[in-house]
DNA sequence: CACAGGATCGTT
DNA sequence: ACGATCCTGTGT
């Protein structure tokens, strides 16, 4: 039987968004007996960073982006899938982690439920869209503490061996200098992980025409 | 008040 | 490659 690791503490989350980012790799969201250690996540900075919600300023969607590190950031995303953020920072900056993948610990029946799968293939929860369904959040849980007992919490778990680093996914509209910051980070050699994949495990490819190379 | 488009996913 | 699906943010 898995153990719970103990509470992360609110302190854990003052620190800048990419600093944050990869120290939650290894930790474990848990909720209800599911526990989904994180493997994969992106930092997302205030009005400075055109990647973020926070762009245009404070808004009504956005507002938990500036509330105290370690609650929870929820939105919508293409009319379909629940996001997962944890914010960043002290109260009154600008700041959020993007959780894009995990690695199923406990509560596996229930998970593949939710997903509608019946084995754990790395698809159960690559994707932060998945991750947030595998979970049973809705944009409810915005404002939430993680380092509160009950409900979602963040506790420890196990740190990755190596990290890699890339640019983050789904920011064509950021400017150029965004774009190319390297704030996706993924537990190096993990199979669990979004496309495109970082870090040495090359995503199985579907081929098209037989023996065509990939492109450089 | 209209409208464009998005931190995605599953299927074709 | 495409459609789903809804609400936000912006402009008039």
């Amino acid at each position: 039987m898995l153990q719970p690791g103990s509470l992360i503490p609110p302190a854990f989350y003052l620190r800048e968004p990419p600093e944050v980012a990869r120290a939650l790799l290894g930790c474990c969201l848990w909720r209800e007996g599911v526990a989904l250690r994180i493997t994969e996540v992106e930092a997302y900075g205030g009005p400075e960073d055109s990647a973020s919600h926070g762009r245009h300023g404070r808004t009504a969607r956005n507002a938990p982006m500036w509330t105290e590190g370690g609650r929870v950031y929820m939105y919508l995303c293409y009319g379909i899938h629940r996001m997962l953020n944890i914010v960043t920072g002290e109260p009154g900056r600008c700041g959020a982690v993007l959780v894009r993948a995990a690695e199923p610990v406990a509560g596996l029946e229930r998970v593949l439920g939710r997903r509608r799968m019946q084995e754990a293939r790395p698809a159960l929860l690559a994707g932060p869209g998945r991750v947030a369904q595998a979970l049973d959040l809705d944009l409810g849980f915005s404002g939430q503490a993680l380092f509160e007992a009950g409900g979602l919490e963040l506790r420890e778990g196990w740190p990755p061996m190596r990290i890699a680093a890339g640019p983050r996914v789904g920011v064509d509209f950021a400017s150029p200098a965004d774009r190319r910051r390297r704030w996706r980070f993924v537990e190096a050699g993990s199979p669990w992980q979004s496309a495109p994949s970082l870090g040495g495990v090359p995503r199985p490819r579907r081929v098209r025409n037989g023996d065509r190379r990939p492109p450089e």
